[in-house]
RNA sequence: CGCGGGAUGGAGCAGUUGGUAGCUCGUCGGGCUCAUAACCCGAAGGUUGUCGGUUCAAGUCCGGCUCCCGCAA
């Protein structure tokens, strides 16, 4: 079986490295065009990419798939299926048409739950305790297609968004693998989603980032797990603002003004919010690196009856 | 060359208009207490990221380099 693979972030990359692992013979990598990012505006390779070019595969970075010359690329590919993850662009009916076998999608979280963009991030912060993988055949539609296999997967309590997002690529890749042997052999098992049962998943924004005290401590924590590595939770305090990474609830019905610091404790300290209090455990402040809470207190003066905003 | 912040004893930070380095914590030794994230006394530990320049004198001014980070895209 002859394959092409789409993908252009992190959760994308296992997926590749299995399917080059595996026995199914990789014809090319689509990804998105390297695009200058960060500070400085550097040209940065996107992780499939790098993977791509380490085991020298034809590589292609179209700006927009809808257009005669994308189709015609992967039309002269002649692949048997194209595996898309977490490829960042919609593909047109000329391409999902293209394959014998179709285009499958490895997408990260028991469909129809979580269609979008970002299903790891909305699952944890709506505090779920169980996600999952799902390969499917794609359609026209945002992730609607049907289902060919799924995967639950536990959301411990503290996990976060990086840590997450490692095991459901993972669980992603072996999926994806057990998805192929299962096409490979001819069977086609698809299951139809069930749309009334359906949530949509939206990018996070730049607005979600900051905390708003006025939330639930258990709502807060969620947000920070769900936005920790990247780009991370933020709030700030004499305009000095800082990001967090890592919290814990600490009496959940504590009530008081929300945002102001109510003690310091052994670990960080403690912040009031719309209902609870939330022990802040791990911080960055803008041009410092990441360090434990209690570190961050020792050159930074914070005291109970501080307000953070 | 998108804008900006940072690099100081093990950790986190201060260092005024340039005059040979301080604080909090930790570590080690001693003391006190029924006890403690307690307290008291004492000690060790820094060629101030790197290279060069200005100067009688530079952590502090100027330039190059390396690394780290925030914002904007």
């Amino acid at each position: 079986m002859k394959v092409v693979f789409m993908g252009t972030s992190e959760f994308a990359v296992p997926s590749l490295a299995k399917l080059i692992d595996s026995h199914y013979e990789v014809l090319g990598v689509v990804t998105q065009p390297d695009r200058p990012q960060g500070r400085g505006n550097k040209v940065v390779f996107s992780p499939v990419k790098k993977l791509a070019v380490e085991h020298g595969l034809e590589i292609y970075q179209p700006i927009k798939l809808r257009n005669e010359a994308a189709v015609d690329m992967l039309r002269n590919w002649e692949s048997d299926l194209i595996v898309v993850a977490s490829y960042g662009q919609i593909l047109p009916a000329d391409i999902l048409d293209l394959p014998r076998l179709g285009c499958i999608n490895v997408h990260a979280s028991l469909l129809p739950h979580y269609r979008g963009a970002a299903p790891i991030q909305r699952s944890i912060m709506a505090g779920d305790r169980i996600t999952g993988v799902t390969t499917m055949f794609m359609n026209i539609g945002l992730d609607t297609g049907d289902i060919i296999l799924q995967k639950p997967v536990a959301i411990d309590e503290d996990m976060d968004h990086g840590e997450l997002e490692n095991i459901l690529a993972q669980e992603g890749a072996d999926l994806l693998i057990d998805t192929l042997a299962v096409l490979a052999s001819g069977s086609n098992p698809r299951r139809k989603q069930d749309d009334h049962r359906s949530s949509y998943a939206p990018m996070m924004t730049r607005e979600e980032e900051k905390i708003d005290w006025n939330e639930a401590a258990a709502a807060i924590k969620n947000r920070i797990r769900a936005l920790s590595p990247q780009p991370a939770a933020y709030t700030s305090f004499n305009g000095n603002r800082f990001k967090i990474y890592k919290s814990r609830v600490a009496d959940p019905e504590a009530t008081g003004e929300p945002g102001q610091v109510t003690r310091i404790t052994p670990d960080g300290f403690e912040v009031q919010t719309g209902r609870g209090t939330l022990e802040i455990l791990d911080v960055k402040r803008e041009g410092k690196k990441r360090i434990a809470c209690r570190e961050f207190l020792k050159g930074f003066s914070l005291a109970p009856g501080d307000t953070l905003t």
